[in-house]
RNA sequence: GGCGCCAUAGCCAAGCGGUAAGGCACGGGCCUGCAAAGCCCUGAUCCCCGGUUCGAAUCCGGGUGGCGCCUCCA
């Protein structure tokens, strides 16, 4: 079996994959959380651990992901004082859009999707855990905190340890709480709280944010003893606190660590700006799909390395755009044969760059040397039909893994062009083609021109005119 | 104030102690009626200064310049 390494962001080095479960792999994901629409970041957070789940089950894992929708928060309560929608039109609403929109960059569904309110049975029954084992105590006004001071190994997840740091921490000093870095658990209701109160064993109200990941992963998940799953990803914005209270929790209410290995992709930015609203710079993932196909910016935003920071603009996204084009030129040349099996070195090659920590980068560079190397052989020996075959072999296993190149070669190239203006650019390539029989290159070239104008490019192939939208 | 990340050719971007992948752009060539596409050739000693080492872009120290987390956040 592959090797597999990943760089374990709370020891912060590169690690041996080793799971719990002899050939299993178990992963959780922060999901979004859903009160608007998904932003360039969400996509880059869900296609890091898409890369990672493909290359798993490449390698030959029984995948088991979660990845869940927080749909109980603030925020989303805020929205339904905006709107006057409730809870689940609103959640629902970017539930669905979400999953829409990853679906269009190739993001594969998780295999268990939870969300809180569909948790609550388990997230109460681990706060009562909780409280039972001191780890936690309630508040005057119901709420009920977690008690950092009962976990020694607090900080151990983020290392963002320090007595110092309290007196500058912008953390508000409510007077309830015993120590500034406790967080709330459960939030007791009150009037305000209209419709987002829940009943459970430990009263009315509704849970804290990150009491639903534990719970979670510990309803869905049986791990060995020392962890529950083996791998916990999500952004990197999420490591502190999110995560150190998610491992807080499970310590002090199993006993043990959350996870073995966690993995957080780095951020998205616009031209150099960090990604906003109120800069309006191409925010959200609807306008960049708008624009651009899915396949597209999935190839470009995974053109770097999962952990660095990407810095969005339109150039290198079109650069992106001239480098996947020349795998699907490839494919075009080769799409009528018969599949057969990929390149076994190539296959090895591109699997090994993905086993050393998602090395998309590599990968990539690797598919390139494909495309060049493969499109000479077929400069020279254009009928091999066992080449042909291998090229889309090894096209299929670049889908597999790395979620591209699976369209229809022809129409990667018209993405956008309707019916009608196809008619009319293949009725002039007819035209032009009798002007050629006729040497009369003269109209041939003002056909040409008149097409690359609006943005049609033509190429005169052994097989006829092959066009392409630019 | 605490914790941390990053700095490689015009641009994007790998590299994880053994002598700089790949893509885009540029130039030259083959091919072509001419093109396009495709193929071939062409470019960097790795922000600066010290140190460790037989050997460093890669390790350590110090600068400079970006960025992030510590409050909801992918």
């Amino acid at each position: 079996m592959q090797k597999i390494y990943i760089y374990d962001s709370v020891e912060k080095r590169k690690r041996l994959f080793e799971p719990i479960h002899e050939g299993e792999a178990s992963i959780y994901v922060c999901g979004p959380t859903v009160y608007d629409e998904a932003h360039l970041g969400h996509a880059r957070s869900a296609l890091s651990f898409d890369m990672l789940s493909r290359l798993l089950a490449s390698a030959g894992y029984r995948v088991k992901m979660a990845k869940n929708f927080t749909d109980i928060d603030d925020k989303i309560i805020k929205k339904m004082a905006d709107t006057g929608k409730s809870l689940k039109e609103i959640t629902e609403h970017y539930i669905k859009r979400y999953l829409d929109e990853m679906a269009l960059l190739g993001v594969r569904r998780a295999d268990i999707e939870p969300k809180a309110t569909e948790s609550l049975d388990a997230i109460s029954e681990l706060v009562e855990r909780l409280l039972e084992k001191g780890c936690a105590y309630r508040t005057s006004s119901g709420d009920i905190y977690f008690d950092t001071s009962k976990d020694s190994a607090y900080g151990s997840i983020s290392h963002m340890i320090g007595d110092e740091e309290e007196s500058r921490s912008r953390v508000s000093h409510t007077q309830e709480k015993r120590n500034p870095r406790d967080f709330a658990l459960w939030k007791g209701c009150d009037e305000k709280g209209g419709d987002v109160c829940f009943d459970s064993a430990i009263g009315r109200g509704r849970p804290g944010w990150h009491i639903e990941c534990s719970a979670m992963i510990e309803k869905h998940f049986k791990g060995d003893g020392r962890y529950t799953i083996d791998i916990h990803g999500g952004g990197a914005d999420l490591l502190f606190p999110h995560h150190e209270n998610e491992a807080a929790q499970t310590r002090c209410a199993t006993g043990h660590e959350i996870a073995k290995y966690w993995m957080h992709n780095g951020f998205v930015q616009i031209d150099g700006e960090k990604m906003s609203k109120s800069l309006g710079n191409s925010f959200f993932l609807k306008d960049a799909l708008a624009l651009y196909p899915g396949e597209l910016l999935r190839f470009y935003l995974i053109s770097v390395h999962y952990r660095n920071d990407f810095n969005f603009n339109e150039e290198d996204l079109l650069s992106a755009k001239k480098r996947l084009d020349r795998l699907y030129r490839l494919k075009k040349r080769v799409v009528a044969s018969k599949r057969r099996d990929a390149d076994p070195l190539f296959k090895e090659r591109l699997l090994s760059a993905m086993a050393d920590d998602l090395n998309s980068s590599m990968a990539m560079s690797i598919i390139d040397e494909m495309v060049a190397d493969t499109n000479d052989k077929l400069d020279k020996k254009p009928a091999d039909k066992a080449l042909k075959g291998e090229i889309l072999g090894n096209i299929a296993f670049i889908e597999e893994l790395m979620g591209f190149g699976g369209s229809d070669p022809y129409e990667w190239f018209q993405h956008g062009i309707d019916n009608e203006t196809k008619r009319e650019i293949e009725e002039l390539i007819r035209r032009r083609d009798e002007a050629k029989k006729e040497k009369d290159f003269a109209t041939a070239d003002a056909i040409r021109e008149r097409l690359g104008q609006k943005g049609i490019a033509l190429m005169d192939t052994p097989d006829g005119t092959k066009w392409e939208r630019l």
